[in-house]
DNA sequence: TATTGTTTTACCCAATTTTGGCAAATTTAT
DNA sequence: ATAAATTTGCCAAAATTGGGTAAAACAATA
């Protein structure tokens, strides 16, 4: 899979649209469509689903690829481990039976 | 493995300092040490070789958990799939496959 | 080559979030 | 009850994010 920027870049060709156009639906300008094409900037996290819409994905697909990606992009940029995400796999683990346990979140 | 604030506390306590006193090592004042612990705010990123030093700790291994508690986080926070960082494994992948041949990074 | 539509780049600004620090409240231990 | 340690609330500063305009660069085509 490519970057979360390339794509929304794919889908929208799929789908005809220029990025204007595209743009106009999803209320970004065309300058920043394409830096978040580019991966220059993030797409919104608040237009995520309205994004799966126009494309007819699934939302928690989406989301994981757009979290998934940033995820990876952050750990590259520090040089994290190989098995950086094993490790966020178990922190992951912790957390939820933490909440699941006490109700409580707080971060 | 706790959170990474859990994991700091354990560690100052290890070492019997306050959290005076390990606040006055890493230049954080007390209050803020104490909402680092409870996990009401990160431990900056830029005195992650610090810390490891003070608690004698290999830094790459700190490193890893403090990103990992922060992706289990934002995950459980947006409420990404159980296999989101199978997802960012790849992703990850992908990324440094890319880096490697071009090796540009712009993000 | 001139024109038109599309994409990209370079800056800039506003809104929001995060952080740092102080004072005070609360908790813990003696 | 007192002292030390920790936590909370609040506010200003700093950083991050999202958004916009103008103009350059690129692509296709008449």
């Amino acid at each position: 899979m490519a970057s979360f920027g390339n794509y929304i870049k794919t889908n929208r060709e799929n789908k005809g649209w220029s990025q204007t156009e595209f743009g106009a639906k999803v209320k970004i300008n065309t300058p920043a469509v394409s830096k978040i094409e580019n991966d220059r900037k993030r797409f919104p996290v608040a237009k995520l689903e309205l994004l799966a819409q126009l494309f007819q994905l699934d939302y928690n697909q989406v989301k994981d690829l757009y979290f998934a990606d940033k995820f990876a992009k952050e750990a590259y940029e520090y040089n994290c481990s190989d098995n950086i995400f094993k490790v966020a796999e178990n922190q992951s683990t912790y957390i939820k039976a933490v909440n699941a346990k006490q109700g409580k979140l707080k971060f």
